[in-house]
RNA sequence: CGGGGUGUAGCUCAGUAUGGUUAGAGUACCUGGUUUGGGACCAGGGGGCCGAAGGUUCGAGUCCUUUCACCCCGACCA
């Protein structure tokens, strides 16, 4: 892509609300815009993360056997009066009415929906287990929307839900989900804790959320600093102490941490984590509930094992920012960057400059390397300080030093300058891209 | 949902106390020129129903009423 044709409006100064390092360099960084309280646009860049994320985890998904499906986002009220929810949810349901006055909720999440799907079209033990999930658009009025794309109202999350004969094996598919997410949050390059949440009336190792660790996290954990274990401290403390913890006063719980060492023996400490994932064990909860049944070998009726599959795709978005950044702006992760390599051409008028830059361009696009040209007329440090603040993993900085047969690559991550000669570039490109 | 606050140019904000020429700055944008390795400089220019509706007044960005939107703290958040 030509940066002169692209549409990538950045800025320097960062919207007056934003508190968060995501939310200022997304907005910065011409990825999204604010449409309305917890509602964004998403402009070209960002359209291109989300896109990514997406891809990564449907693949990682469909390995695992599981089948994408899409369900209606607009659900009439009826589904949500038969399992209740329609009143336990309350205000967090959007409600809107059609032509007819009949009553409609834009889905914050679709245990109803896909129970209903599955519901008298599987009745086999025969044809379980089955494993559906979607991508699509999630809708919760949250009480008070806020931090960018971390708290939006709208928001974009892979939900699965799972249907088995039996106990066992709806563990067994809890176990390989586990595994699965944590393949899936491994290629986007985060660090992670797959921890224990609270898994209410189920009980067990029933639910585990998976949290990237992160200072501006919400939530609190306790994991240990020798082997993996790790639990959101709602499961280990009591609510005046979770507030203590969440008003980052640890001082008088220390002993209480003391107490609480590791099984393995290493101590445990407290983290901050931004939850992009939640694993839970149903049960038959939804199934009996919405009579949804099948024939077992001796052909009697049984609610289907259930579990269910969240990751926060659009909240992955920010939380790699907020992991992967600094005072200038975004480091997006191999997986994750927009763009892989920025030709940052110095000076327009400069004919080499531009011939090198042109033909650079031409045979990385030709090797499918998502390549930016920046050919636009701004000054240097103008360009460079949009490089900076977008976050490409590479720019190739044609300029000054091409009288002397060099160029240099700006590596985004160490944000080291490195010279390269001109007749090497390409090749150098070639390999840092592989690694 | 409780408490507090803000709506003025694309963005960040003055101006409102005490009503009074043609509503301002910085930045962004357009034109011309200079400049070209870290968000340049000079000159000129376009852009506002001052959130919306009603009211008081000779006169309202400023006062009154209503309303909408947004933000912050808290509660809530499978």
């Amino acid at each position: 892509m030509r940066r002169s044709r692209a549409f990538i409006p950045t800025i320097k100064e960062a919207p007056s609300d934003a508190t968060l390092a995501s939310h200022k360099f997304l907005v910065r960084g011409g990825f999204i815009n604010t449409q309305g309280a917890g509602l964004y646009n998403f402009l070209p860049l960002g359209k291109i993360v989300l896109e990514k994320i997406r891809a990564i985890v449907k693949e990682e998904l469909d390995q695992a056997g599981c089948l994408e499906v899409q369900l209606s986002f607009v659900t009439p009220i009826g589904l949500w009066e038969r399992s209740g929810r329609s009143n336990s949810m309350g205000k967090e349901m959007l409600r809107i009415k059609d032509r007819h006055d009949n009553e409609f909720v834009l889905s914050p999440t679709n245990e109803e929906a896909m129970v209903e799907l599955v519901k008298n079209r599987v009745t086999s033990y025969k044809d379980l287990p089955l494993n559906l999930y979607q991508i699509n658009t999630k809708f919760r009025d949250e009480a008070r929307p806020r931090y960018g794309l971390l708290r939006g109202r709208e928001f974009l999350m892979k939900d699965g839900y799972s249907f088995h004969s039996s106990q066992e094996d709806m563990i067994r598919e809890f176990e390989l989900m586990e595994a699965t997410y944590k393949k899936i949050f491994t290629r986007l390059g985060l660090d992670f804790r797959v921890v224990q949440a609270d898994s209410g009336a189920i009980g067990g190792e029933g639910s585990k959320e998976f949290h990237v660790l992160a200072n501006s996290g919400e939530d609190t954990l306790v994991i240990c600093e020798a082997c993996d274990y790790g639990a959101n401290i709602e499961t280990i403390f009591d609510e005046e102490e979770v507030q203590a913890l969440n008003e980052n006063s640890y001082e008088e719980l220390q002993l209480k941490k003391l107490d609480k060492r590791c099984s393995c023996g290493g101590n445990l400490s407290f983290k901050k984590g931004i939850e992009v994932g939640h694993i839970f064990q149903l049960g038959t909860k939804y199934s009996q509930a919405l009579e949804a049944y099948f024939n077992d070998e001796n052909g009697r009726a049984k609610p289907f094992e259930m579990a269910t599959f969240g990751i926060g795709v659009s909240r992955l978005i920010a939380a790699v920012i907020e992991q992967n950044h600094d005072e200038n702006g975004c480091k997006w992760t191999k997986e994750t960057a927009p763009f892989a390599v920025n030709i940052l051409l110095s000076n327009v008028k400069d004919k080499a400059q531009v011939a090198l830059g042109e033909e650079l361009y031409e045979k990385l696009k030709a090797l499918r390397v998502e390549v930016m040209l920046d050919d636009t007329k701004e000054r240097f440090g103008f360009k460079m300080k949009d490089a900076e603040l977008i976050g490409f993993t590479y720019t190739v900085i044609i300029g000054k030093e091409l009288e002397n047969g060099l160029v240099q690559i700006y590596d985004r991550k160490t944000t080291q300058n490195s010279s390269v000669r001109v007749d090497e570039i390409y090749a150098k490109l070639v390999e840092l891209l592989k690694s």
